[in-house]
DNA sequence: GTCTATAGGCAGATAGAC
DNA sequence: GTCTATCTGCCTATAGAC
């Protein structure tokens, strides 16, 4: 039986090349792994790769995508598990924490370094990322000041901004300094200091 | 008149090939430029450079220990004309807002990102690149807190780290938002909060 | 959907003349 | 120190058989 492929791609197949290309990704960066890479690791060949996905630049948004969305699920269920603006921040940081534990980088701050060098597509996919972070975050950060739990100085945009940005550049030292263990605790410090917890 | 030339190349070309290579690295990352960037700017051939810096690996250990350097003799300066340890913060804040406006990422940033890519000389110069900073930060910061300055939770080492990684971080989002006009004031603000600036 | 085969280009690097 | 010429290898991508 064939099933229906969506624009980007949503067989079996297309699903296990965007598994191996993320962690390549998060790993090595954009411009430093090749179809070659994903083929060898699935076992099939690199014409079967331009199949499910034409271009590398293709491909690449697909994976910013499907990584942009799984962060929206997530950032959903913090907000229906955790009612206490300082907690959903914690848990915020956990999700950060758990792609570094995996020896990872997020994959849209690996792709902000190597931004220069892409495809318009994927530099409007890896903002759109950012944004929804931020603007979650800002949310979290309005009701919070409002019910007394964070006391920050400046607008929550700016601060939400601060927060992003700087789980991505300590990810980015700790991973160089290969210190995983002591990120998630240091992280949460660290934003508490940002938002102001109480 | 031949200069005597040093294990990493001190000459006149080898220099301006150090600058050329560094601007590139700085906007597009180690992995994203050539021996042929660089040789088309100099107006020189790829093998001309090769007798400077016989491997790209090598070039990429004079890049970050000029770097380095450099900014050691920038901290010396900070700690020469400031005493007050929130204004030697700010003048530190400096140093990466002056990097971002010339529209460029902190090099070992960059390259921090690459890391797994990199060759081990590589590797260990970033490292020392960030061990240098937080020494120099933790003790700005120990001198705060004993001057009633600063203020933060943790230890000085930990909260050093948060600076650097922050700054990274925020460089690295800011970029990608077309944001660099911000990026200085923001980023004074989210350093004073990890201090705990009076 | 996956394969073989190949195109066309660019990478880092070296040999040897000048 | 810089050049021309060249090597080897890898890259993204395509054509066309099965």
């Amino acid at each position: 039986m064939n099933r229906t492929r969506g624009r980007t791609a949503s067989g079996e197949t297309a699903s296990a090349v965007l598994d191996i290309a993320e962690r390549l990704v998060q790993t090595r960066g954009f411009n430093s792994f090749s179809y070659a890479d994903v083929a060898s690791e699935l076992s099939v060949t690199k014409a079967s790769l331009h199949y499910h996905f034409p271009s590398k630049a293709e491909l690449g948004e697909a994976l910013i995508d499907r990584y942009t969305e799984r962060f929206a699920v997530a950032l959903a269920e913090i907000e229906a598990s955790e009612r206490d603006a300082g907690k959903r921040l914690d848990a915020y940081v956990g999700l950060y924490a758990d792609v570094l534990q995996n020896e990872r980088m997020c994959l849209c701050g690996m792709l902000a370094a190597e931004y220069e060098t892409l495809p318009g597509p994927m530099r409007a996919a890896i903002v759109r990322f950012f944004e929804l972070n931020e603007a979650w975050l800002a949310g979290v950060l309005t009701e919070g000041r409002r019910g007394r739990g964070l006391s920050y100085a400046g607008s929550p945009r700016e601060t939400a901004r601060g927060i992003v940005g700087g789980l991505e550049g300590w990810m980015l030292v700790a991973r160089a300094h290969g210190d995983l263990a002591r990120f998630r605790p240091t992280a949460r410090r660290l934003v508490a200091n940002l938002a102001g917890v109480a």
